[in-house]
DNA sequence: TTGTAGGCGTTATCAA
DNA sequence: TTGATAACGCCTACAA
């Protein structure tokens, strides 16, 4: 392998002054360019690891996701990438499991390899993040919120919640059930706030019109299919996530119904065509393999989210010393 | 920052049987408890830079993927970790959006950051793994066929293709149309090679009815589009992965059809019911917003071809230096 | 501006 | 079996 040495040797100068020249320092013109020809000639490129410990950090940003199988969060990935490579960082992707404990060992790890930051999209709302502070590593937290003095780039949850709502009032729907996350997760349950808050405004009641499920598609599937068999059952469903939506749709295509664009068109339908009931969902389907245009869609932009907290991750470690941010990322169709 | 120094000195010991201890060679019990106490008492974990230098090698095994975004490859990904965290290594996903470019730069970060082996699902049939192999690293190759003596996991996608396209036959479909993915990509030309093969036994002709597109969404849904809109359209269609899968469903639910189970099924369909063709698809739809139940899918099971491929790439780090192995991943239907 | 040399934390070699 | 010590490859005082 060439080391840095082979190069020094090659274009007859110290090592000091190769390492100067990679790193930017100001080098006598012409000692630079021979330098750079003697890279050039030697395929030369420098040992990461070694730089790393002498450095006393890494090149490489984790990015801790709760399920990297969910498009939400390899979109997020897509944008953090685009970003962090730009400035020549490669991004670790790190899957927990919304497992706290997973979670836990993955920014231990993060912590001992040295890696430059962190990306996390938390599994709870006090995730260890203590260690990496203490040792001055940058941390940026995604999605959810978290009770910690770090920075955060969330979406206004309230406001999507409301708006998937309110859509589905003004096509007519009066029972509008919500199926959304655990409890624990902010995100759930700030968006099903904003329901709440739409359906009030409408002078509608929630009573008994909301469901907690896992944020997956077989807590969607199972909410819905339940939903769908009451004796009486809303006139319309908001998932609050896409996978929760994923699970819905499947749910009323089983029945051989279809999403109804509106209550009227709900009446309209035959009694042979299956349940017709509206749905909203608060996030993307680009997997979908139905048409969506009759669904109240309120989309985001997870890859905004990634590239956002990105370009604060990278701020941070270009040392910006100021207070912790909150940032609410804005989405395809406003704030 | 503890350091090794520290658990020695607390522990009355060197470092070198400080380090001996954390690596299981043989030491006195009794120091070894000693050491092992200091360990525990000082929260003490080695710093995997400064191994990784030493060692030559790290603990991290890169994952190179051409979309990240494809639900296939996060389910490989879901098989390689599994795998290869139970045996200590962590897991880097890399994304090259099926560029060479991207990919050889990988390859280079993967090296040059003294990465323990790489599992790549390559661009192209020539990925540049010689400087890997020159620094003994282990390389597994997953997914399509590579021209070198390296390990390779694969489907039998000859036999998926078949399989997918006898089906139809069976169900009574007499012009199946195949879009499959580019004429370089292995995976694409071997499951085309298969539906043919299943023409060929049923007396039926290919002729005119092979569209080549890209592996994606947007490349099924477009060929589909053309194939529905031509004055003798196929009454069948086989899409060879997943995500063509989706652009062809997606644009038969557009025009308001929907597939159709058997050949007598798409007859007995009314005129203003939609287009109804036979779909066959190689692969999962873990988001399907529709029934899938008149789809002729053939399923894969690419979590066990991640599985597979970390276990080969563990028993090459563990030192086994038998010839390259060739292996052919089983599905759940069968070979 | 350039070179020399020491050290980042660990592991492997060599003597004892 | 254990300990002292020299690397691993790079960066950065410090000196020139």
């Amino acid at each position: 392998m060439t080391r840095i040495v082979d190069v020094a040797r090659h274009a007859g100068v110290s090592t000091a002054t190769v390492s100067r020249v990679l790193n930017g320092k100001t080098v006598r013109p012409e000692l630079a360019a021979a330098v750079r020809a003697a890279v050039e000639d030697l395929g030369y490129a420098p040992d990461r690891t070694a730089r790393s410990l002498r450095r006393r950090s890494s090149d490489v940003v984790a990015l801790v996701l709760p399920d990297v199988e969910n498009p939400f969060f390899t979109a997020v990935a897509r944008g953090v990438e685009d970003v962090a490579q730009q400035a020549g960082y490669s991004v670790v992707l790190c899957n927990t499991d919304d497992d706290p404990s997973k979670e836990e060992r993955y920014l231990a790890v993060a912590e001992r390899e040295n890696m430059a930051g962190v990306v996390l999209a938390p599994a709870t709302d006090a995730p260890e993040t203590a260690a990496l502070r203490a040792r001055r590593r940058a941390v940026v937290v995604i999605d959810r919120r978290v009770r910690q003095d770090v920075d955060q780039v969330v979406f206004d949850n309230v406001a999507l919640g409301r708006r998937a709502a309110a859509e589905l009032v003004e096509r007519g729907f009066r029972r509008v059930a919500c199926i959304t996350g655990p409890r624990g997760t902010s995100t759930a349950v700030e968006r099903a706030d904003g329901w709440r808050e739409a359906l009030a405004e409408a002078g509608l009641s929630p009573a008994g019109l909301l469901v907690h499920a896992n944020f997956r598609v077989d807590g969607g599937h199972g909410a819905a299919v339940d939903l769908l068999a009451r004796p009486d059952p809303p006139d319309a469903i908001l998932a609050t996530n896409n996978l929760v939506g994923v699970g819905v749709l499947r749910a009323l295509a089983e029945a051989h119904g279809r999403p109804a664009a509106s209550a009227a068109d709900a009446r309209a339908r035959g009694a042979d065509e299956g349940p017709a009931v509206g749905v909203g969902i608060v996030g993307d389907l680009p997997f979908a393999t139905s048409r969506t245009s009759d669904v109240a869609l309120v989309p985001l932009d997870p890859r905004a989210l990634g590239t956002t907290a990105a370009r604060i991750l990278l701020d941070r470690l270009a040392g910006a010393d100021d207070p912790a941010r909150r940032v609410v990322q804005g989405t395809p169709a406003g704030p």
